[in-house]
DNA sequence: CTTACGGATTGCTCTGCATCAAGGCCGCCG
DNA sequence: CGGCGGCCTTGATGCAGAGCAATCCGTAAG
């Protein structure tokens, strides 16, 4: 399952639970309701496994392979997909690096993990997280936690899915990436394609592209090269956003 | 959030992962991906709190409420839901008997959760809950398992509302009940209004209205009264849902 | 510099579902 | 038993966004 966690190395967000979709757990474990011990164990996971390079939309793992790790992006962008028979794909998350991934799994995964541009990405045999779940009972909280903020990002996302205008979505989702992905320079940094953004927000890319048009008309938004995105007006898009 | 979790007493479905959104944990904990020792950690939730009734379209907690308990269903259905500030509502679960809700959440709750029919709802404080997991650090790993179950389904219902067309949306729901929901005679009990099932899969009232017209029609289903169903052709159904 | 290629943008048209508007059915209450 | 109100169904119409197609643009290769 889509599960990251974010990494001490990543500063913590000020509106963890605000930013909308994110399908990442945060190993900070904003939620204090299952107790507050969580403390190191995030460190720990961080060091171990073995990390590798994978190209652009290089699979880390498919569909329906048997889910015996969980990986944690240090550097680069990662997409986790769903695919209908007839090629349709729904992108149920984006991660970053700190975020995690697998830990919420079955025997076989169930959608496909790949990288949007190159990135390096740890991969920790399940074994081994179960075995540190023995000696540390703290850590199984830590992670509950991370879960909820995930399921709670999940059900964001099935609202926006739902019932949501394409413009709705569009801003919603500059705003999610605001919190995530800011540069030095306060833009937002988008490196996957109109088509990746197209099929996370349930639209085309044609849509996509239009209501970015629209914004940048508006003066919203001002569209740099390089896929960098400067939110100028995070009033008006909050308002088109509709909350979230 | 929308985490149930379904008791000892509900017969498990062989298809615990393709029945597709459930939006519900379930206590016999179908991963054993954190290690199998759950054992009987659902029983003693089961036996905690205190059970109330709840009348049609009454509210067991509203967004914003402080999270302080876990509720669960020992009879009737509720329904967990968002909505927009101009009133749109988007239903991210429906619970049935044994299905558990509020474990997944924050310091308050993000979404409302109402009796659909008059329902026995238990409610177990959140300090309890934790206290057990202090005892038995088992239970940590069974809810873990339960939570990636809901979160599997949370991101079934996202390719859902994402890219699939009403008919399919319409046939992945009745599919999925058809695990959840069978009455002796194996017929579906749905008890829930044309539209609280429109709000679940991003529709409207109508467009759930004609396409199940359009499937008595066609001879796939049959409407019985109170709001039950029988599913004539499965084989079709499975079709028209594109997996799932 | 020229060509080629993949993504982004834009215009035009089409359509699935929403919206608006009647009825129809049924249970409830006086 | 009759009227009322809520939900469901069905029909007519509109529109947001899909689908299709033609550039445009930026990057990489020659």
């Amino acid at each position: 399952m889509g599960v990251l966690i974010r990494g001490a190395n990543v500063k913590p967000s000020p509106h963890a639970f605000l930013g909308g979709p994110r399908s990442g757990l945060r190993m900070e474990a904003p939620l204090g309701i299952f107790g507050d011990r969580s403390g190191d164990d995030t460190a720990v996971l961080n060091a171990m496994g073995e990390a590798r390079l994978f190209d652009r939309d290089q699979p880390l793992f498919a569909e329906g392979d048997a889910a015996n790790a969980v990986y944690r992006v240090m550097d680069g962008l990662v997409r986790l997909y769903k695919l209908l028979p007839d090629g349709r794909r729904q992108i149920v998350g984006f991660l970053r690096a700190g975020d995690m991934m697998g830990l919420a799994a079955g025997e076989r995964f169930v959608y496909t993990a790949e990288a949007v541009i190159p990135s390096t990405v740890r991969r920790i045999p399940r074994a081994r997280v179960t075995a540190l779940m023995d000696e540390r009972p703290a850590l199984a909280r830590t992670l509950l936690a991370a879960m909820t903020a995930e399921l709670l990002a999940a059900q964001e996302q099935m609202l926006l899915l739902g019932r949501k205008t394409a413009r709705e979505k569009l801003a919603t989702f500059l705003l999610a990436n605001d919190e995530r992905a800011q540069d030095a320079a306060g833009r937002i940094d988008l490196p996957m394609s109109r088509t990746d953004i197209a099929d996370y927000l349930g639209l085309t890319t044609e849509t996509v592209s239009r209501e970015f048009t629209k914004l940048k008309t508006a003066h919203v938004i001002r569209l740099m090269e390089g896929g960098k995105v400067e939110l100028v007006d995070r009033d008006t898009l909050s308002d088109l956003a509709e909350c979230a």
